[in-house]
RNA sequence: CGCGGGGUGGAGCAGUCUGGUAGCUCGUCGGGCUCAUAACCCGAAGGUCGGAGGUUCAAAUCCUCCCCCCGCCA
């Protein structure tokens, strides 16, 4: 008996609003849930917020809200977001939950209370020196600061030192690399174990597991003068949610009883992969079995990112192309767990490809050739026909050749599979050619033709559920299914469906997406929210932006970045520091003294740890670009409309 | 030498671990069919698998060096 499976994304921090990276591992979640079940499994999936720190702290205040009922808040973004994209997840779980602060002090004090397996404490008192910048209210390191001063409050940092505990990490590291190398601790792909033993080989110190300045975070139990560290934390989510300091029974089912695999993204490796193990033997907890780290993605080519425009709202991704078609699109782009591309571009050219004409299709012509030639009820079946065979075998084949993929985590190939066997049905239902076999009146070889097909719609139906729910419950209901036969055994069957079953297609399952002007991204995020679907602005809608003529005063590449100048600009009124992607297309020496046109009123941000307040035009066509300027002399801060 | 990924027909990718006739989707061109959502099916053109060495009977695949892209708020 295979046991349940608990199966976890990280949860996300909740500075900023969900966007299509956390909708990708959230969606390979639910993936992934939804394909256990189907062949029987208990499984229990988990997501949620990570709330406290300094940041959420700084912003609640910004927006003149405590910090709960800023939390409160933003999590409702996360929530619509999961429930759009028709995400089923067992339990959401918030870092500001009591269950979850019961656990987190539940685990300190295990902690503490623990000793290395040479008699030393696991938690000891120390000092942390650093870089304290009082407007940041936190420490920064070498590298966050500019010329020696905060980036964003533009003053040297106080050296400082404050009290913390630390977690003996050093004392673990033996253990876990043990428990790696015995695959009792599963880290995949396998680039990611090579890459968690090659951390572990170059040494790590111990961590600082609580701050004494943060103040919006868990206190520790045993010095209420210092909170939790984030990841303390946040990595307790997992335990936290399925009763580790509060339920017993579900806790041994699901965390000591279960196949635990955590899903993430692979930039926090190191928390997951060492911290977390090493919290978790201190505490004496199991550790999980599995560790899936996917690669990141870049959009069209290049990184996502805000200046350049490029992120995409999971919920604009939904209104264009609905949960299911989104949840396709994006777990079909690249293999699962290498670094790949989204091609925006090409969502709508792939949903008609694979969705409209090849499955949609399918379904349609099949359905409908039964409605003119049986009234709309199922066929009998029929033996001798050519090529059927084949087609059965691989129908019948397909549930254990996704399964195995499903099992290696290769989700994409796992679809793919599914997509191959559609094609198939539809090369053998041209060969046939069941509408010369309806001019003769050859009714019987007609008909187990339609039925062979309708098979394979059934089979597909199961396969293509995990990925698209709605639908498939939707197709299934064209051939009188319900869910009660769906699961994986069904599935393995080919002669499941009862002949004279009413067969009816009441609207195209995936109507084809006619060629609009612009497959840009970005041109229908207004749509989706006014509802207004000219694409037409308002002179008042253009009027918001304030659109100035601005002198760059200094410009300087931003260190590390190939694209990014760090520019200071005068507007008239005020002076100020924006940074642009444009270091490919303009050296700092050529755009200093330029007058450039400038989006004054947009929100500040942060561009890679610097500052920027206000955005510059420019156009470009493929590789190209230029910037906007006036033709003719203007002093800095002219208004452009 | 911060870490990591990649360079395969016009585009995007698989294949590389476990060497042995270079595959898939899209696009282009030609054809078939007319059941179907102008969808479906077949065929063709198009690649010296980034470069140079090496190992081997045999290299996209193994080794060495080099060049070029890209990512490091999920």
């Amino acid at each position: 008996m295979t046991r349940p499976l608990y199966i976890t994304t990280p949860i996300y921090y909740i500075n900023d609003r969900p966007h299509i990276g956390h909708a990708y591992t959230t969606i390979a979640a639910d993936f992934i849930t939804r394909f256990h079940r189907l062949s029987g499994r208990e499984c229990f999936f988990l997501t949620g917020t990570d709330e406290h720190g300094t940041k959420i702290a700084e912003a609640a205040q910004a927006a003149g809200m405590s910090e709960i009922v800023f939390c409160d808040k933003i999590v409702e973004t996360f929530l619509t977001a999961w429930k759009n994209l028709s995400i089923a997840n067992d339990d959401f779980i918030r870092t500001t939950s009591a269950r979850h602060e019961r656990a987190v002090v539940k685990i300190l004090e295990a902690m503490r209370r623990a000793k290395t397996v040479d008699g030393r404490d696991v938690i000891y008192s120390g000092f942390y020196e650093g870089l304290y910048c009082t407007g940041c209210e936190k420490f920064l390191t070498e590298k966050e600061l500019i010329d020696g001063r905060c980036p964003y409050h533009n003053r040297p940092p106080e050296q400082l030192k404050e009290k913390n505990y630390f977690f003996r990490l050093t004392a673990f590291l033996p253990a876990i690399k043990q428990k790696i190398l015995s695959g009792e601790l599963r880290i995949l792909p396998d680039e990611r174990r090579r890459e968690v033993l090659g951390l572990i080989e170059q040494g790590l110190d111990d961590f600082s597991l609580s701050r004494e300045r943060v103040k919006w975070g868990i206190r520790l139990p045993f010095d209420t003068s210092q909170s939790a560290y984030v990841w303390v934390d946040a990595l307790t989510n997992y335990i936290s949610a399925i009763g580790y300091a509060d339920n017993e029974t579900s806790f041994a089912k699901w965390w000591n009883g279960g196949e635990v695999v955590h899903l993430m993204a692979k930039e926090i490796l190191k928390f997951h992969c060492l911290y977390w193990p090493a919290m978790l033997m201190a505490a004496g907890v199991k550790l999980p079995e599995t560790i899936f780290l996917h690669g990141f993605f870049t959009i069209d080519g290049e990184k996502m990112s805000k200046s350049l425009g490029n992120m995409i709202d999971p919920n604009d991704m939904v209104a264009e192309y609905g949960a299911d078609g989104t949840r396709y699109l994006l777990l079909t782009q690249y293999p699962f767990g290498v670094d790949g591309d989204i091609q925006a571009k090409r969502f709508a050219l792939q949903y008609n490809a694979d969705l409209a004409n090849d499955l949609g299709n399918l379904v349609s012509r099949v359905v409908k050739m039964i409605a003119t030639n049986f009234d709309g009820a199922l066929p009998e079946p029929h033996t001798h026909i050519e090529g059927l065979n084949e087609l059965v075998a691989q129908s019948e084949a397909l549930a254990d050749t996704v399964y195995q993929c499903v099992q290696r985590f290769e989700l994409g190939r796992a679809i793919a599979e599914a997509m191959n066997l559609v094609r198939a049905a539809n090369k053998f239902f041209n060969d046939r050619a069941p509408w010369v076999l309806a001019r003769e009146g050859k009714k019987a070889e007609l008909g187990g033709i339609l039925n062979a097909c309708a098979e394979v719609i059934r089979i597909v139906s199961i396969i293509l559920f995990p990925i698209m729910p709605d639908k498939m419950r939707q197709v299934r209901s064209v051939i009188g299914l319900d869910e009660r036969t769906l699961t994986l055994a069904n599935a393995r069957v080919f002669s499941e469906l009862k002949p004279g079953t009413s067969v009816r297609l009441e609207e195209a399952v995936f109507p084809r997406l006619e060629a609009r002007p612009s497959q840009e991204t970005q041109t229908d995020k207004n749509r989706a929210t006014t509802g207004k679907d000219d694409g037409l602005l308002d002179i008042s809608d253009f009027a918001k932006a304030d659109l100035r003529v601005a002198h760059v005063i200094e410009a300087e590449r931003v260190a590390g970045t190939e694209k990014l100048l760090k520019l200071q600009i005068d507007i008239g009124q005020e002076r100020r520091q924006i940074v642009a992607g444009v270091a490919q297309h303009y050296d700092p020496d050529k755009i200093r003294g330029m007058k450039i046109i400038v989006v004054t009123n947009l929100k500040p941000t942060v561009i890679r740890g610097i500052p920027s307040n206000g955005m510059l035009l420019a156009a470009s066509s493929g590789k190209k670009l230029v910037l906007l300027t006036p033709d003719g002399d203007l002093p800095a801060g002219a208004k452009v409309s």
